[in-house]
RNA sequence: GUGCCUGUAGCUCAACUGGAUAGAGUACCGGCCUUCGAAGCCGGGUGUUGGGGGUUCGAGUCCCUCCAGGCGCGCCA
C-alpha cells in the first residue's frame, strides 16, 4: 500500500515538473509515512515542504498543484491537505479487503519477501569462550543474532550462522589448568588454587570426570607441579605469571598426549554443553568455526606474512607490531607477542580475511558492548590488506541486569558466581527469555527482571500475545462444539461486512506487518517486531471485546471469521521469527 | 585523563531515522463476566525529552558545549 502511494506521488511529482514547476533532475523519493493520529488519514507524505524551497513556492501551495496532478486511485478515498504542508490519504473501506485474502492464501510465507535478493550474509554471534557455560549476558546475544538472522532471511537474504570457537588461545590453557589441578585435589593433593584459575563448579565436574575414567593416571605431587613457579598475587606476586608458569609446568609434567587429552577434554565437554545449551534456546547454527582449524592451516602466518608485505608492520621491544594507527585506531597493535606466540588479534584478522573470502557480500558480527573499542583495529586490519572495511558491521549488544525482588544480580565469569542460560531457561522458560532479550534496542542496557518474566499475568508482554493468538484457536474450538461452520469463503467474499472502526483499525495494523518485518530486518531492530506484535495483539483483545465474532449472521460471520483467522497467522509468523512458541491453549 | 554508548511520565521503554498535539506498558483510581477464555477490555493525568546554545518551514532525533551514568583504553581473550 505504501509502495502504492508513493507511485502515485511520483507520477505526480513528475507531472508539475512537465509543467516546470521545478527542475526535473532533482526529484527524490517521496517519504509516505503512516499517520500517528487516524484523524491525518493513514497514510501522509511531506514532500511539498521538502521540496518548498527547491521549486520556490509555499509547500501548501505546492500540496495543492501535487494533490491535483495524483492519478486516480481504486483504494485512495480522499486526499486532503493539512498543517504545514502534508498531503494526507484516507483509504476507501475496501482498500485492505485483498490483505485478507492474501494472508490466509500465503499462511506461513505472508511476511516474507525477496528484497534481499539472494544476496549472502554471514552473521556471527555469541562465540563465548568454551571456558565455561553460557551466561545470561551471552543469552543477550544469543536471542538478538537469531532474531536478526531470521529476519534477514524472512526478506530474502541467504543467510549463514556461525560460531567461533576460540579453542586456541592462553584462556583454554588456563582452563585445561584449571581443571588438572582440581583433579590434583581430587587425588587429595593439598594446593593454593591460582588466582587466575577457573573455579566454576564445572571445572570440578570436568575433573571428575577425568578421575573417574583414569583414576591417578594423571597424578603428580603439589611438590613436582608448584617447585620454583613464580608467586601468585595474594603471595605478593602476578597472578598472569603464576599461572602462565603453571601452564608450562603442566605440559611438562603430563607431557603432549596427556595434556592434549586434558585439553581437549576440557574443552569438548563444555562446547557439547554450549551447543546443547543454545539448541535449547531454539539458537541454530550453519558452522561451527574453529580458531584452531585456522592457525593450523598455517592461516594466521600467511596473514602476518600478508601485513608484512604491505609495510604496515614493524618490530619493536622483541614484538611485530601493526600500524593501525595508519587507519585511525587509537594506539598501533601486537600481532606476534616477544614470545613469538600470536595474538588474539592476529588471528581474528585471520578469521575475518576467511570469512570476506568466502564470498559474503555482507558479513556482520554481534558484539558484547565491552569489545567495542576492538572495531577500529579489525577494520584497519581489513583495510591495509585491501578489503573492504564497510562490508563488515559489527552489532554491539549491551549487557543484560538481571533482577530479582528488585534487587540488582551481581555476576563474574572468573569467580563462577553467573547465572548460566541454562538457570535462566529453566526459571521463566525459553518464550520470554527469548521475548525479553529481543524487547529492547541492543545499545540499550537490559533490565531482565525476572519476577516479571516468571508472572503468568497481563503484565507479561509474552504472555499478553500468546494469549492473542490462543484466543482465537480457542474461537474456532468453541464453534466447532457448538456446531457453528466457521469453514470460510473464496477470496474477498463478505469482507465487505467489515466495518466497525475496530475491523479497519485490525485491517490497517496487519497490512502493517510486512513492513515491520522489512523495517527490522534492515534496521536490524528486532524490538520492533516485539511492539508490533503488542499492538496487534491489544487491537485483537479490543476488537473481542466489542464484537461477537461468531455472529448469528452467516456472512457476517464469515467475513468477521476470515478476519480473526488473518490476526492468527500473522501472530504465529511474527512470534515466530522471534523464536517463540505460539501455543493454541495457554 | 581520553574514545564510544546512554539520558524521554514515579518505574521499564517506544517514537516509522528531521514531521503534525512526544506515545505504550506498569503503578494508582473507577467501571465491564448467566453470551466466543477477565492471562482480557474501557475510562481517568502524568512531561522544561539531563542543562544551555546553534542549524531550518519544523529538532527527542543533526552540530557545539556542559552535567550525570555505563563500557573501553594489555605483548588477555
Amino acid at each position: 500500500m505504501k509502495h502504492q502511494i508513493q507511485k502515485m506521488v511520483s507520477l505526480a511529482l513528475d507531472r508539475i515538473a512537465a509543467e516546470g514547476v521545478m527542475p526535473a533532475d532533482q526529484i527524490p523519493q517521496p517519504v509516505i509515512e503512516r499517520t500517528r493520529d487516524s484523524r491525518h488519514g493513514d497514510f501522509a507524505c511531506n514532500v511539498a515542504m521538502v521540496l518548498a524551497k527547491l521549486a520556490k513556492r509555499r509547500p501548501r501551495e505546492l500540496a495543492e498543484s501535487l494533490t491535483a496532478a495524483l492519478p486516480d486511485s481504486q483504494v485512495v478515498k480522499k486526499v486532503e491537505i493539512a498543517g504545514p504542508g502534508f498531503i494526507n490519504f484516507h483509504l476507501s473501506s475496501n482498500a485492505y479487503h485483498g490483505l485478507v485474502a492474501t494472508i490466509i492464501e500465503r499462511g506461513h510465507q505472508f511476511g516474507r519477501s525477496d528484497m534481499g535478493a539472494g544476496k549472502r550474509v554471514q552473521v556471527e554471534f555469541v562465540s563465548a569462550n568454551p571456558t565455561g557455560p553460557l551466561h545470561v549476558g551471552h543469552g543477550r546475544g544469543a536471542a538478538y543474532g537469531a532474531v536478526v538472522a531470521d529476519l534477514l532471511q524472512a526478506v530474502g537474504f541467504e543467510v549463514h550462522r556461525e560460531y567461533y570457537v576460540n579453542d586456541a588461545g592462553r584462556q583454554m590453557d588456563i582452563l585445561a589448568a584449571s581443571v588438572w589441578l582440581r583433579y590434583l585435589e581430587l587425588c587429595d593433593e593439598e594446593l593454593q588454587f591460582p588466582a587466575n584459575g577457573y573455579r566454576g563448579d564445572y571445572v570440578w565436574d570436568i575433573a571428575a570426570a577425568l578421575h573417574r575414567e583414569h583414576g591417578e593416571a594423571y597424578k603428580c605431587s603439589t611438590r613436582e607441579v608448584f617447585d620454583d613457579i613464580v608467586p601468585d598475587e595474594p603471595q605478593g606476586g602476578d597472578k598472569e605469571a603464576h599461572v602462565d608458569a603453571l601452564i608450562a609446568r603442566s605440559r611438562q609434567l603430563l607431557g603432549g598426549n596427556r595434556y592434549r587429552y586434558l585439553f581437549e577434554l576440557a574443552l569438548n565437554t563444555i562446547l557439547d554443553d554450549i551447543r546443547e545449551d543454545l539448541e535449547l534456546f531454539g539458537v541454530h547454527y550453519e558452522e561451527w568455526f574453529s580458531e584452531l582449524s585456522l592457525s593450523e592451516a598455517g592461516s594466521v602466518n600467511q596473514t602476518i606474512e600478508r601485513l608484512r608485505e604491505t609495510g604496515y608492520l614493524y618490530e619493536s621491544e622483541g614484538a611485530h607490531w601493526f600500524r593501525s594507527t595508519r587507519f585511525g585506531d587509537e594506539k598501533d597493535r601486537v600481532v606476534v607477542r616477544d614470545n613469538g606466540q600470536t595474538t588474539y588479534f592476529a588471528s581474528d584478522i585471520a578469521y575475518h580475511l576467511d570469512k570476506l573470502s568466502r564470498g559474503f557480500d555482507r558479513v556482520i558480527d554481534v558484539w558484547g558492548a565491552d569489545h567495542h573499542g576492538y572495531i577500529p583495529r579489525v577494520k584497519a586490519a581489513l583495510e591495509a590488506l585491501g578489503e573492504d572495511p564497510s562490508r563488515l558491521d559489527v552489532l554491539l549488544v549491551q549487557f543484560a541486569n538481571l533482577y530479582q525482588g528488585g534487587e540488582k544480580m551481581q555476576m563474574s565469569t572468573r569467580s563462577g558466581s553467573f547465572v548460566t542460560l541454562r538457570q535462566l531457561r529453566k526459571e521463566v522458560g525459553r518464550d520470554a527469555a527469548r521475548f525479553f532479550y529481543v524487547m529492547r534496542k541492543c545499545e540499550q542496557h537490559l533490565d531482565f527482571d525476572l519476577d516479571l518474566a516468571k508472572s503468568q499475568s497481563s503484565d507479561n508482554p509474552v504472555y499478553y500475545v500468546q494469549y492473542a493468538h490462543a484466543r482465537v484457536c480457542s474461537v474456532m474450538r468453541q464453534a466447532s462444539e457448538k456446531g457453528v461452520s466457521v469453514a470460510i469463503s473464496e477470496g474477498t467474499d463478505n469482507l465487505d461486512r467489515l466495518i466497525e472502526p475496530h475491523e479497519l483499525a485490525l485491517l490497517s495494523r496487519l497490512s502493517e506487518y510486512p513492513e515491520v518485518v522489512e523495517a527490522a530486518a534492515l534496521q536490524e531492530e528486532p524490538h520492533q517486531l516485539t511492539h508490533y506484535l503488542r499492538q496487534l495483539a491489544n487491537d485483537f483483545h479490543t476488537y473481542y471485546n466489542a464484537h461477537q465474532f461468531l455472529a448469528e449472521d452467516q456472512s457476517l460471520r464469515d467475513g468477521r471469521v476470515k478476519l480473526i483467522l488473518a490476526v492468527q497467522q500473522v501472530l504465529r509468523n511474527g512470534l515466530n521469527l522471534l523464536g517463540v512458541s505460539a501455543p493454541e491453549n495457554m
